[in-house]
DNA sequence: AATGATACTCGGC
DNA sequence: TTACGGCCGAGTATCATT
């Protein structure tokens, strides 16, 4: 049986700017602020002082702000300092890496370990203690960590207590903890899928369960037939694993609305040096281009291609980009707010040059 | 029809 | 004119190939 520990640093970045400003008690707020205006941006995180009065993520500055000095509240409103939280994270990682035979980064501020070897099921929560505590000695930071007998249920067992929350779903609980839920909060678990349930009548985690293998592939397909099957017993086998980035993106706010292509054609440039930066760093290769668009209304649309073969280029990052983006133009009168380009399809660039011998 | 690849959108933080 | 970032991976639709 595996042991599978799931950690989530607690809203990171509020964290993060606490630990080192002194700001405890207070409500934080982490800003990315566009330049396009004064307060022109949205929340990143928020701690749970700021959440407690309705400020999340995603939110926009302004709203953020009229929120705080309508409820009287003492908050700080602070840039994201990306940098200081990357380096952070990868101290916090290394510390947490220690603790585990096999460990797989998941985001920022997100990580599984496999801990099978390393401690007894009955001595998995003194453990996780014992990490929560040099977390929090060593950098000031909390985490909600979640236990199980695999990913799924250790993700799961994290989300369920936070902040600061230690959850230990033992294999015998695993029934009880999963089946009274909604079937929607499944990890993997989409609005359609969600939607797709509910019109069969399967409204929980238990409801699914009662489902037969082959109806539930007739529906999803085989392979998320069997991924709904299989979760719904609180199977997954799915080991922890380093997993190589997937993709890679630039993306900014425009000075102004516009759907001048020379405009935008600039900005596409300026962003396109920005992400070849990054792929050289990390060594990669690609072989698909997308830009991505966002209207002044807020919708976002993109366009992608795939190259014959993975190159790292910075000239063929910009030529796609830029016949992407022509061709929305040529096809849609939006007019956009921000713009950005991803590489995808990413290549370890040893691997590639012994595939093409 | 089934499978894998590609294109695109959604949602979390 | 009430009014919004910058990422990422998951999810889903559709295309291509067999």
């Amino acid at each position: 049986m595996r042991i599978i520990m799931h950690a989530d640093l607690d809203s990171f970045y509020a964290s993060a700017e606490e630990a080192r400003k002194e700001l405890k008690g207070r409500p934080i707020v982490v800003c990315m602020f566009s330049g396009r205006t004064e307060d022109s941006g949205a929340v990143a995180t928020a701690n749970y002082l700021a959440r407690a009065a309705g400020i999340h993520a995603g939110m926009p500055i302004v709203n953020a702000k009229r929120m705080a000095e309508e409820k009287k509240l003492d908050a700080v409103f602070l840039p994201a300092d990306m940098d200081y939280y990357r380096m952070l994270s990868s101290k916090i990682m290394d510390l947490m890496q220690i603790y585990a035979d096999k460990f797989e980064q998941r985001s920022i501020d997100e990580a599984y370990m496999d801990v099978s070897s390393k401690v007894a099921y009955e001595k998995a929560a003194e453990s996780a203690n014992i990490i929560k505590g040099e977390i929090k000695n060593n950098f000031g930071i909390t985490c909600s960590i979640g236990i199980g007998p695999n990913k799924l249920i250790a993700k799961m067992a994290s989300r369920s207590k936070k902040p600061d929350g230690l959850t230990v779903i033992k294999p015998e609980d695993v029934k009880d903890f999963l089946f009274k839920l909604p079937a929607g909060k499944i990890f993997g678990v989409g609005t359609k899928t969600k939607e797709k349930l509910e019109g069969m009548g399967i409204r929980t985690v238990e409801d699914l369960s009662t489902k037969g293998l082959f109806e539930l592939q007739e529906t999803f397909g085989k392979k998320r037939g069997l991924f709904l099957y299989n979760a719904s017993r609180g199977l997954d086998d799915r080991p922890v694993e380093t997993v190589e980035r997937q993709q890679i993106s630039s993306i900014g706010t425009l000075k102004e609305n516009t759907r001048n292509p020379e405009t935008i054609k600039e900005k596409l440039y300026e962003l396109a040096e920005e992400l070849h930066g990054k792929l050289l760093k990390e060594k990669k290769n690609f072989r698909s281009v997308s830009v991505i668009l966002i209207t002044e209304n807020l919708e976002t649309h993109t366009k992608s291609m795939t190259l014959d073969a993975a190159t790292n280029s910075l000239d063929a990052i910009k030529e796609k980009a830029v016949q992407l983006l022509d061709e929305f133009l040529k096809e849609t009168p939006a007019v956009l707010r921000r713009c950005g380009v991803r590489v995808s399809s990413l290549d370890d660039k040893r691997h590639l040059s012994l595939k093409e011998f």
